[in-house]
DNA sequence: CGGTATCCATGTTGATACTG
DNA sequence: CAGTATCAACATGGATACCG
């Protein structure tokens, strides 16, 4: 019963560490846009082009989940010396350790599907 | 570039699968639910004393998200015969399936927020 | 091209009260 | 005890316009 308090605790601790990956993860577009820039990995990923890319995402967004994925090391942005202006979205080294942890998410929700047919 | 257009759709299929995850996993209390039970399999969980025991969830919150996790075969309702009633919830043996798959994303967690720090 | 700013529609969660 | 109903607050995402 004091094992009931301390199992609190820990659960805690997970479940910060739970909202640190869906926050990633979680969200609408952040997974999609790290698999376009996953599989488009030598070519020059533009805002632009990444936004043709991933279907029917708009500028506010696309922009504001860069940032995101820029500020946890997933991706990398670089302003290239050009007129007008290009810049190159990249994954991270560190950015391709998400993509097993997706799996993991396809491989459940693929198994759940057929399961609640 | 004919593969372009393959990729983006098998993408589609994956990013079904893990929205299906994601409606589980990425609430906000499901899977504190779900541990909870786990963690208190061998007594009787009544919807109060789960409710207790999940810091803060609200009733409303609590009887829409134990249905949910009950069409979704993950966790039993059983209504008792006793006076006033009482009604038992269990995790299902499929719904533990879920627990290696929120390690994952602990893990990935985790590791991320030393990354990060 | 590569965004930002603003306003708005929608969905999610919470607080409170109430019922069988 | 085991919920439901109602209203309110807040977060999320989109549409549109605009800037350097």
């Amino acid at each position: 019963m004091e094992q009931f308090e301390k199992y609190e605790a820990t659960c805690e601790e997970e479940l910060a560490a739970i909202r640190d990956s869906l926050q990633i993860l979680g969200g609408k577009w952040k997974l999609r846009i790290m698999r376009y820039l996953n599989n488009h990995v030598n070519e020059t990923n533009t805002f632009k082009k990444i936004q043709r890319g991933v279907e029917c995402i708009s500028a506010k967004m696309l922009s504001k989940e860069l940032q995101e994925l820029e500020i946890n090391l997933l991706v990398t942005r670089t302003v290239m010396n050009t007129r007008p202006v290009t810049v190159n979205y990249a994954m991270t080294e560190y950015g391709l350790s998400v993509f097993p942890v997706a799996d993991s998410l396809v491989n459940w929700g693929l198994n759940h599907r057929q399961k609640i047919k």
